[in-house]
RNA sequence: GGAGGGAUGGCCGAGUGGCUUAAGGCGGCGGUCUUGAAAACCGUUGAACGAAAGUUCCGUGGGUUCAAAUCCUACUCCCUCCGCCA
């Protein structure tokens, strides 16, 4: 959410810097009601004071009838009976105003920082730097979905018998490379990056997907259990973030570097027929999440931070990959800037996201009330809130597939993984 | 699922219609004393909006009243006991 007080007065250069992600807002409608509830509440405010004054008042005079026998009070009385029907009527009002207001401002996302390419699809995103080299093959490489399928350990049709389409199901090897994957990385991220390693609930109520963002605009994009005020997080960054909402935290604790291994649940509501084959895209996938709490004038600097303890993960399991800065017309409601590291998959012979890391400044902050008190200074402020996928499991594991493939059908296991697989060197298929 | 109890500032906790909308304590900050620290003592210290005056906030939403932390009501969450259960 925008501070409305920084919307009323750079209006014009926030329409301007969002129409670069190519979103209108409705200045009109917030211009208008920002200005009648001001008139309002002033209005208001005065009667209140009013109230307060003549109710004391009021108490004076009863106290000296108790003692003196003498002095009325129900002229007074009958005189606020007006003005506190005046204030219900003025009151009702402004609860409809913030409403509106509240609902125009949820529904505009962050401004982009400066840094942020313009551009108005993926096409303009920026290429920042690449790492390692892609493998070389004295055959043709195949896709992760016939790798696991000739070995017997991906199962894309049991997924479907069971849930349905995008769903899919690992088995035996399979299934024990992403466990390994996934404490692979929490022990990267706790022992050598400074994370504190947290299991959140993976369903959260409406208030806590209000404070990211992915309510009230995102609801299609979401799984709701019926009857319920359940949803389940399309991301560990929804529980994570919430984690501190209507909280204020000390200065001295910050930052505070948290991560967790979540399933993750997405409609996928609108890619229909886009990455039906394989593991790409599934309504259930495994992420590691990396979440940030900053002081503002830190917040880039820990982006940076952030996107290398990511990257890190595909420098131990030695997989080639490339940075790219989104544009301004790819980047999330959220975010005000995001890197995406793109995975090179030689199966399908182009790079995939495996990752997206991103500053959301204090755009989630202020949407979840999460704040800090700075020494020195009156008041509090707002804290900056990261997150980004140190990895993607399920795409991770794609990519060890595709980039460890040996000519024979199975996979050769990177060697940072096996100490978390029993010193397993090879991947041959079967149950065990 | 059944019965009962509860929710007050960062934390604990008093307050049961009007006496500034929150006593007191802890913690924090500043000071006195001290070589330094601790202890003791003194002072200070909630949040939001607003240029200010001022207004609002005692779990949340309704209601009663001239006036609500306080009375009524619905809901949410927490605790205890019983039942069920991985």
């Amino acid at each position: 959410m925008l501070d409305s007080k920084y919307l009323r007065e750079n209006i014009d250069f926030v329409v301007e810097r969002l129409s670069l992600r190519g979103e209108g807002i409705d200045t009109a409608g917030f211009v208008e009601l920002d200005k009648k509830r001001r008139g309002v509440l002033q209005r208001v405010e005065v009667l209140k004071h009013e109230r307060n004054v003549v109710s004391n008042e009021i108490a004076t005079i009863k106290k000296d009838k108790e003692k003196k026998g003498q002095g009325d009070a129900a002229e007074l009385i009958q005189k606020m009976k007006g003005v506190s029907n005046e204030i219900k009527e003025l009151d009702d009002e402004l609860n409809y105003i913030d409403e509106d207001l509240k609902k125009i401002l949820s529904l505009i996302p962050n401004i982009p920082h400066e840094s942020v390419p313009a551009g108005t699809s993926e096409e303009d995103n920026v290429e920042v730097r690449k790492w390692g080299t892609p493998p070389q093959f004295d055959f043709e490489p195949l896709d992760h979905a016939d790798i696991g399928e000739k070995l017997g350990i991906i199962d894309f049709a049991g997924g479907v018998k069971l849930a349905g389409s995008r769903f899919s199901m690992l088995s035996g090897h399979a299934a024990y490379l992403e466990r390994a994957l996934i404490s692979f990385m929490l022990d990267i991220h706790t022992r050598e990056h400074g994370y504190t390693e947290m299991l959140p609930p993976f369903m959260v109520n409406s208030k806590t997907m209000t404070g990211t963002g992915q309510l009230p605009k995102f609801a299609d994009d979401l799984f709701k259990i019926e009857d319920t005020d359940y949803w389940l997080i399309p991301t560990a960054e929804v529980p994570l973030t919430n984690i501190f909402r209507d909280e204020i935290v000390e200065e001295e604790d910050l930052p505070i570097y948290m991560t967790a291994y979540t399933p993750c649940f997405r409609k996928e509501a609108g890619s229909y027929g886009k990455d039906t084959r394989g593991l790409i895209r599934q309504h259930q996938f495994s992420k590691v999440e990396l979440v940030k709490f900053t002081k503002p004038e830190n917040s880039y600097d820990e982006l940076e931070k952030l996107l290398l303890n990511a990257e890190e993960i595909l420098k131990r399991l030695n997989i080639h990959y490339r940075v790219v800065n989104l544009s301004t017309g790819d980047i999330g409601f959220a975010a005000a800037k995001t890197y995406d590291i793109e995975v090179w998959l030689p199966g399908q012979n182009t790079f995939r996201e495996i990752s997206s890391c991103s500053n959301c400044e204090d755009f989630q902050a202020r949407r979840a009330n999460i704040r800090f008190r700075e020494k020195g200074k009156k008041g509090t402020s707002l804290v900056h809130t990261l997150n980004g996928s140190g990895l993607a499991v399920g795409r991770t594991l794609i990519a060890i597939f595709e980039n460890y493939q040996k000519s024979d059908g199975t996979i050769e296991v990177p060697e940072a993984l096996r100490p978390y697989m029993n010193g397993l060197k090879q991947i041959i298929g079967g149950c065990r």
